[in-house]
DNA sequence: AATAAACATACCCTTGACAGTATATACCAA
DNA sequence: TTGGTATATACTGTCAAGGGTATGTTTATT
């Protein structure tokens, strides 16, 4: 097991290189996410979503914890510095994928409001009904 | 030719995630080198940094001036606000690649001190005389 | 013109990352 | 215990990154 305390920059950095685990990053700071929500919010594939996060969790970025057949995915604490350095940077920037961070959480916002509001499991089509990210 | 306006993060990330690269950026930022200056540095065979800089190069990181046989490299300017903010978040903090590149800035002001003492031509084996970096 | 120095590029090879498919596991409900 | 849902893993193939060797290019010197 990696420990947090020795994770190299360069494996920070090969991480955020992945537009779609930099993504994944970005939703899960501030609040968990379940694997089936991740997978919707970002509109993958379950082995593709599921592969990502096997490989932040191992190295140490992310953390799981099961709730029934749902796995709740959290960043792990203390959340590492030059990650967060760079979701801040990010979210107050100007680019394509900056504007897609931004959106995100948009979606994620929504989705929680969702599903705070019903009692509804796992649901389906968040982004179209919202008409966000497009 | 890419537009250094529409660099991409994970572009940025991608090059910044080899620590060989990093180096070189940090050494790059705030004076201009030529490659057997950064071999040097580096410890690291001309073919390679020579590669590396062409990569860097054509990202649009950094850029190249001849002066008879040497070329001289430096940060395009103005320089990418992503990297910057990321060279001055490493330089501060406190992990193995950090104080590789805290070290790699002294040993970069004692070649500069030696070179501008001098009339000689291309120097070689600042580190092993400067006892920095081991 | 010949040579050398500094640097770049072409080529080949190896390795690792990633995608897709199929299958396994864990949990829940009936 | 059977079936379904949510998620993980095994397996395989493809492709791109990176290293090393050899060679090309540019410039300076003689």
């Amino acid at each position: 097991m990696r420990n947090i305390n020795y994770m190299k920059a360069s494996e920070i950095y090969k991480c955020i290189a992945d537009p779609q685990r930099l993504r994944i990053l970005n939703l899960l700071d501030g609040h968990a996410l379940c694997v089936c929500h991740l997978q919707e919010l970002l509109d993958v594939p379950q082995v593709k979503m599921s592969k990502q996060l096997a490989l932040m969790k191992q190295l140490g970025l992310i953390e799981a914890r099961r709730d029934g057949t749902w796995m709740i995915y959290a960043l792990k604490a203390p959340s590492n510095g030059l990650l967060q350095a760079n979701l801040t940077y990010l979210r107050a920037a100007e680019c394509a994928e900056c504007n897609q961070l931004q959106c995100d959480l948009k979606s994620r916002a929504a989705l929680i409001e969702r599903i705070s509001q019903s009692t509804e499991e796992c649901p389906a089509g968040v982004c179209e009904t919202q008409g966000c990210c497009e």
